[in-house]
DNA sequence: TTGTAGGCGTTATCAC
DNA sequence: GTGATAACGCCTACAA
């Protein structure tokens, strides 16, 4: 009726609790056909080990927290699915599973990382869309929870983290616009401030002053919240300006799609690049810088559980003074329509 | 160091751990006094109680168990994220917590989830994605794993499961072209057999017949896969009929979305409902017919949970045999400029 | 090589 | 009203 225990096992085998736990956990040290056996028998009844009495023994859950927020309207799909199931696959790979918890902004995020924590249901947590200010990775560090962060805080970075480079998927967009012969290339982007909007702002500035057509380009600089009706606007803008450019590198593919809008209703002719890679961008034929999100989910596994080791002995070196092991990924250019067709 | 337990608390209000147990459990049978003591030893220790012992104890995991799976590249963004967020917030309201894991497809789901049931690490699971002939609700029914499902199979509806009203969907969309004076409504969906896509075209020629325009329309009756590539291609097809259609219904926002692409780049007149309000439908000025995912993911939780109580004691009524708590709730029609400028 | 004992933190049961 | 005892299932010493 209920699933079968070791000494459910031990009973079919004829052997004690022991011998079944030492089969599975310390396999040479148990006589190959005894081994057999309890194997057989394992099999038989389908045992498997309760996690929750192992988690009680270890005090170790196996789980990890994941803050599920709920999704900005203004904003188009995010690579957020993609990056769930990249963590929840890595996660599967180490034994590790995925604990969903909500909450109503990054202060309460914490509040209840902390009592999760506590209650010892997660070992730790990934945090998603860190912001330059983000209050969780100092947070969380005082509160000696582990955790790994996708993205980098202003200063801080002494803490697993993994981000992509966002000034590296700027740049190849503009190198490639400029393979294809644009001498005026625009930017859209978030207000100035917000650290992946700098950053991938930078990479724009950066590969067209390396062309010698910053020049040209600097004043085509707009920035504006991250919205369909804000990509509209700045690509209206950018239209009517008397040296319009011939290409705009967007800083999200929600702005991309605005400024898309504006091109089609006008019959303009503006190459357009979107960033991250949405579906929605496959649906435009928009161009857009692609983040290797699956690899940014198994290296965010592989850096928190570095970070915090399956059980800190007393002896063992403090985890939380131990270098962090942290990765840079580079994205990558998928080419469409919205930029190859003029 | 380690977080507080019962007996920290104990010891710091000076009384037994027992006596703490009570507090938190049975709060009407300490005296006020010595609960106060006891509290705020528990507030000023930050104590919670540590749910793995719990779980042990109680052999309830209040975890519930999610595939999440890796995105179709082709299709559009779903409403997977916000149906995600429902569930974590519904499961929040019940003291319940979302385990997410991957499977390979869907007799792997069904293996792992009898792995982590077994395992003590799930009591049961919501399934999303319910295909006519899905092999998951027969396999966990034959499991005796409790579940509740997103839509409904063909024949099998013995078990949990809230479903949307796709063809009162449809047929909204319907009413509102019918309204704007459209006569020629076509339709655009899944190849037949699948059960969603039928239901959403039943709905479309429901709602003509009741306006007797089902002759002048039946013949635009289209169906592929869902891609954008196969939308614009029928949208092509509808466009070059002898009767060509002045609206379209489409069971998918990807489907209408490839038929927008071709109006759009033919300049046609033609208006367009998408069906599942993704974020891309705002993004097209779509109309679309909205889900309301957020009753959805809640009527779920509430219908796993009631599905199985507890602690089903040996005296219980077996809750397999128990009448189920399903529900059909009813979409919404977004109308956006596609289907209200003309 | 195999078996015996104890405890991880909680709560239900039963005395006091 | 409060406190001792036992048990959930597992694993890690230690002993045989």
């Amino acid at each position: 009726m209920h699933p079968p225990t070791v000494e459910d096992v031990a009973r079919a085998a004829g052997v004690s609790r022991q011998t079944v736990s030492n089969v599975l956990n310390a396999p040479e040290r148990v006589r190959p056909e005894t081994r057999l056996r309890v194997e057989a028998a394992i099999d038989q009844l389908g045992y498997r080990p309760n996690r929750v009495a192992q988690s009680l023994r270890a005090s170790t859950s196996r789980m990890i927290g994941y803050r599920i927020e709920p999704m900005h309207p203004q904003s188009l799909a995010s690579i957020h699915d993609r990056f769930l199931h990249a963590l929840a696959e890595a996660g599967r790979a180490a034994d590790h599973h995925l604990l969903l918890f909500t909450a109503n902004d990054p202060e309460d995020e914490v509040a209840n990382v902390q009592a999760l924590h506590r209650a010892g249901a997660i070992d730790g947590v990934v945090l998603y869309g860190i912001s330059t200010d983000d209050p969780r990775p100092p947070g969380l560090r005082q509160l000696r929870i582990p955790f790994a962060a996708f993205g980098r805080t202003g200063a801080d970075s002494a803490h697993p983290w993994v981000d992509i480079d966002n000034a590296a998927g700027t740049a190849a967009a503009v190198e490639h616009l400029v393979t294809r012969g644009h001498q005026r290339i625009a930017f859209v982007g978030y207000p100035e401030g917000a650290a992946v909007g700098d950053r991938r702002a930078d990479g724009w500035r950066t590969a067209l002053d390396k062309h010698g057509l910053l020049d040209g380009s600097r004043h085509l600089d707009l920035r504006g919240e991250d919205s369909l009706a804000t990509g509209a606007r700045l690509g209206e803008a950018l239209l009517q300006h008397h040296t319009p450019p011939t290409a705009v590198v967007a800083a999200t593919d929600t702005l991309a799609a605005g400024v898309l809008r504006v091109v089609q209703r006008r019959g303009a002719r503006l190459a357009v690049v979107g960033f991250d890679d949405t579906p929605t961008a496959a649906a435009l034929d928009l161009s857009s810088v692609r983040q290797p999100i699956e690899a940014v989910g198994h290296a965010m596994i592989r850096a928190l559980l570095a970070y915090s080791p399956d059980r800190p002995g007393p002896s063992a070196p403090d985890p939380h003074g131990a270098e962090p092991t942290s990765q840079l990924l580079t994205p990558e250019l998928i080419v469409r329509a919205s930029s190859a067709l003029h």
